[in-house]
DNA sequence: TTCAATGATTCATG
DNA sequence: CATGAATCATTGAA
């Protein structure tokens, strides 16, 4: 079953009782290509105590509902057992009863799984996100990065090697860089104004 | 707490 | 694939 899968590659959910028979994790970790790096630790840990939470609600709930079948059956084995005394019953009958029950508590728990693998998914999407970890660039970064644009304001596009350059002194990727002069340029050309000023500002630190 | 600035992502284009 | 545009999510100052 896929949700099982998902739910185990997770560590949300152990093996299944009963020695299931253990399908090969697909590993459908697409590495973003882009700047994700594994620069976790603080966040890493993070992610884990709530994955840890989800999981023990997941077996809270479990056990729970495993208890409620068990406690059902044997009700209803009772209510047979009183009538065999005035019908016979035949154990195909009771062992049909039995299938019945376990059948209704098993939908209800696909439910859970399907309910757990959602809110395992949401929570791998929001620390996937790299906006969520958004940190300023350092103030000389910037001020770096603002010199090349403005000096170059005729034609701000840097080629690969001046992007490394420029990554490399300010401490930041590649793609970093490409995502400044990315904003940077539709937001000069958005309030041509305002960033006259600092235009202008950069002109004068140059000629100084 | 509000809000502009800002870094990152998504989507369309060529 | 690089870019422009729109949008998202966070930061930092008012």
């Amino acid at each position: 079953m896929r949700l099982d899968n998902m739910l185990i590659a997770e560590g949300v959910a152990g093996p299944e009782k009963g020695g299931g028979a253990g399908a090969a994790a697909n590993a459908s970790a697409a590495a973003s290509g882009g700047p994700g790096q594994p620069e976790n630790t603080i966040e890493h840990s993070d992610y884990r105590a709530k994955l840890a939470q989800i999981r023990q609600i997941y077996h809270q709930e479990l056990d729970k509902y495993e208890q409620a079948c068990n406690e059902f059956t044997t009700h209803v084995m009772n209510l047979l057992r009183e009538q065999s005394r005035t019908r016979p019953i035949t154990p195909k009958e009771i062992e049909r009863m039995v299938q019945i029950i376990h059948r209704k508590f098993n939908s209800i728990q696909v439910q859970l799984k399907q309910s757990t693998c959602e809110a395992v998914m949401i929570l791998r999407s929001r620390f996937l996100d790299a906006r969520r970890k958004r940190r300023n660039f350092s103030k000389q970064a910037t001020e770096i990065l603002n010199e090349y644009f403005y000096s170059h304001l005729s034609n701000p596009y840097p080629s690969e090697e001046a992007k490394e350059d420029l990554a490399r002194r300010c401490s930041i990727t590649v793609s970093q860089v490409s995502n400044w002069f990315g904003n940077k340029r539709i937001r000069y050309k958005k309030n041509i104004n305002k960033a006259q000023e600092e235009a202008n500002l950069y002109a004068a630190k140059k000629a100084g």
